[in-house]
RNA sequence: GCCCCCGUAGUUCAGGGGAUAGAACGGCGGCCUUCUAAGCCGCAUGUCGCAGGUUCGAGUCCUGCCGGGGGCACCA
């Protein structure tokens, strides 16, 4: 039964009849089917299906018509449509909503206890749009499943341990030691330090990936290798490393960190690469005449400036070169720092993790995300050795290449490659993130007696999860077939996979500094009477619903390309529309004295009138829908819907202006949209100013 | 090589096996003396990636292929 697929019908419709009709034919041997060959006989069902639907449909309907709970019940085209009685329905449907205002939605109690692990944003560095999207997804689910009556845990499972942190730490110590970072955005500052950190140890990597693309990517650059590495020799007689950069550029080899034997091969050759980009960049074009010896196409200007782009950067930080190796030893001696718990690197630890954790409440805060318990990495690293230990003891791990592995097919008997095989320890004894998420998940099965566990956490962790959920299978709990990996794609930008280390990244704190400011531009300019603090609420409600609101309306297995223009932009299908479709609602109650009460006279309606009825009445069951299929989209879209369907409705009805009766029954359907408006929002954690 | 996701209007995306596949953005043209124009109305553009199959009925389910993204032993 769905509702009636026309605007302004009121009722439900249903294909049963073409199902009776299938059957009745197919069943009793219909004498037209008789000696005919299968394909033709599929031919001559699907005319006669057709026919017979519609006349079951109107013998049917011609009965339900005389039922005095429907106004109508016509066959149409094969389907029974049938129409409520709106005076009924319409009363049943804003009476409700009027007895249980804020409750409206809300499902039957359920006997799951289900934990929705969501955010895990790492500490010491930066909470950026990606971090965004899983707090709003995992958020919002928890409000959904609450809302239908599920009892909710809402984990967040911080990580405040491991090589980002070690490495950041490090940084700070070896560069920044004694700097002291502004009160307001010390964890944004540690955010820096660790792509600094970043950047140190990848440097070479970074270099020779450009020399490596170059190689592969502009024939002119190739062509020119002879001069290039004639004038390196030359000018700075570096010997040997020459014949190497030479041969693997010449012949499109990859070039390797580790084939160089002098320090200064690359930082000298690097002045010349320049010098020939900007050659080629002219040569690109059209200011210089083309080399003869290039046949193949040479790039696109844009592609050589964003190469000099990189050339520049890398050239500004090369005397980092030699360096690089001596501070990965570091900071592996940094790590073994955390392991023995060096008293003064757990201090330093502490201290800079709560720099970066008053940054992230602040954050929650203003993204009105909360939790009801808080895991941490690092208290789940010794539980972590011990889950290993019992593995390793019932067999169910063994060690593999000098570490312990769960090799998970070969445990559960499958022939094809399907879990793979999970490393639970690395070789030097410290732990892994599968180590310390065996024990977390142990922990929440044992310690809160979760039914279900549900983790929200980005797609490119499947697999990871299968193994983690098979391994607890093979360790005998049954909770195990109850987890379940909640995967959402990432955001990327129109530039590519965003990532700290080149820069390429939206900070939330910038993002949301900006869609503040233009939403407060905006109030400004309708509403400029209004006081000061109002104006920055309204700001806040606009702007951070509509962030998150460009979160939620996609899809979760779908990635999001953010652009900035358009998540700056409050028109169309976003939070603000909605909003203000509240926001007018409320506007008309303000001049209403008495709101209506007893029965209300919903005669006469309008398609309007009854396209919204028919919406709000659905709430319920929509909650339900998008609980039971994990999908917030499902509430986002639906709350779109009801907020056009208002406007439609805002259009072609008068409300104050009605004459009575109807004045009172539309005042009365105001109120209960307002109502399930303000429902809805909440469900997808935005807030319905009243104001706009 | 194995596995997962995506492919629908110029663009970004909805679409619960059922009727004529919908929004938003962008484009063009209208609507503020009437409850806030962050709104509304009108116009244009579709081989639902391709090919089979299941079904009375497929954008939706199944198989294969093509195109794009991602994952597969000591990162998280």
């Amino acid at each position: 039964m769905r509702p009636i697929p026309f605007a302004g019908t009121w009722g439900t419709s249903s294909s049963i009849c073409y199902q009776l009709a299938n059957e009745q034919i197919s069943e009793s041997g219909d004498p037209e089917l008789e000696g005919l060959s299968k394909k033709q006989a599929k031919k001559k069902m699907k005319e006669l299906v057709g026919p017979r639907a519609q006349s079951i449909a109107e013998q049917i309907a011609e009965r339900l018509a005389s039922d005095d709970d429907f106004a109508s019940a016509e066959a149409s085209n094969g389907y029974i449509n049938i129409e409520f009685d709106t005076q009924r329905f319409a009363n049943r449907v804003v009476g409700t909503i009027g007895d249980q205002a804020s409750e409206y939605g809300r499902g039957e109690k359920k006997a799951d206890k289900v934990m929705v692990e969501y955010s895990q944003p790492n500490t010491h560095k930066a909470f950026h749009i990606g971090h965004l999207r899983n707090a709003t997804l995992g958020n919002t689910l928890c409000r959904i499943m609450d809302l239908a009556g599920y009892e909710v845990q809402k984990a967040n499972y911080i990580g405040d341990i491991g090589m980002h942190v070690i490495k950041c730490l490090w940084c700070y110590e070896r560069f920044h030691q004694g700097e002291e970072p502004e009160l307001s955005a010390r964890g944004r500052w540690l955010g820096d330090i660790y792509t600094e950190s970043d950047q140190r140890v990848n440097f070479r990597q970074d270099v020779l990936t450009l020399l490596n693309e170059l190689a592969n990517n502009d024939p002119a650059f190739v062509a020119m290798v002879d001069r290039m590495v004639k004038e390196l020799y030359q000018v700075h007689d570096v010997g040997e490393d020459v014949a190497y950069l030479l041969g693997q550029i010449a012949n499109k080899r990859e070039i390797k960190d580790e084939s160089f034997y002098d320090q200064g091969t690359i930082p000298k050759f690097w002045p010349i690469v320049g010098k020939q980009l900007h050659v080629n960049l002219e040569m690109s074009r059209g200011e210089r005449e083309r080399h003869d010896d290039i046949e193949d196409e040479i790039p696109q200007p844009s592609q050589y400036e964003e190469w000099i782009e990189r050339w520049d950067l890398l050239g500004s930080r090369m005397d980092w070169w030699p360096h690089v190796n001596a501070w990965r030893e570091e900071i592996k001696a940094e790590f073994q720092r955390w392991e023995r718990k060096d008293p003064d690197f757990v201090s330093l630890w502490e201290t800079t993790k709560q720099w970066s954790m008053v940054d992230f409440h602040r954050i929650y805060d203003e993204i009105d995300v909360t939790f009801d318990t808080w895991f941490y990495e690092s208290e789940v690293e010794e539980p972590g050795r011990e889950i290993v230990k019992d593995l390793m003891e019932r067999e169910i791990a063994e060690i593999s290449e000098g570490l312990p592995v769960v090799k998970i097919d070969e445990k559960l008997g499958l022939e094809k490659e399907t879990y793979r095989t999970m490393p639970v320890l690395r070789s030097d004894g410290t732990t892994l993130y599968s180590t310390k998420d065996l024990a977390l998940t142990k922990h929440k099965f044992e310690e809160y007696g979760v039914d279900r566990s549900i983790w929200v956490v980005d797609v490119r962790q499947g697999l990871y999860f299968q193994q983690i959920f098979k391994i607890m299978e093979l360790m005998g709990f049954e909770q195990a077939e109850k987890c379940f990996h909640l995967g959402y794609e990432m955001v990327t930008l129109p530039s590519g996979a965003m990532s700290s280390r080149s820069g390429n990244v939206i900070l939330y704190d910038d993002i949301a500094r900006e869609v503040l400011e233009r939403a407060r531009e905006i109030i400004d300019e309708k509403n400029p009477e209004l006081p000061d603090a109002q104006k920055d609420d309204i700001a806040h409600d606009v702007g951070i619903g509509s962030l998150k609101y460009s979160m939620l309306s996609r899809d979760n297995n779908r990635v999001i390309v953010f652009d900035v223009e358009e998540s700056l932009s409050f028109d169309g299908h976003a939070a603000p529309y909605i909003q203000y479709a509240h926001a007018r609602a409320c506007r008309i109650l303000e001049k209403v004295d008495v709101m209506p009460s007893g029965e209300l006279t919903f005669a006469d309606l309008t398609a309007e009138e009854i396209d919204l009825i028919q919406q709000i009445a659905i709430f319920p069951t929509e909650i339900q829908r998008a609980a039971e299929e994990y999908k917030p989209l499902y509430i986002a879209t639906y709350v779109f819907e009801l907020a056009k369907k208002f406007n439609d409705f805002y259009r072609a009805c008068p409300v104050l202006q009605a004459e009575e009766p109807t004045r009172a029954a539309r005042v009365a359907l105001v109120n209960a949209t307002r109502q399930v408006l303000a429902n809805g929002l909440a469900a997808i954690g935005i807030e319905a100013p009243e104001v706009m």
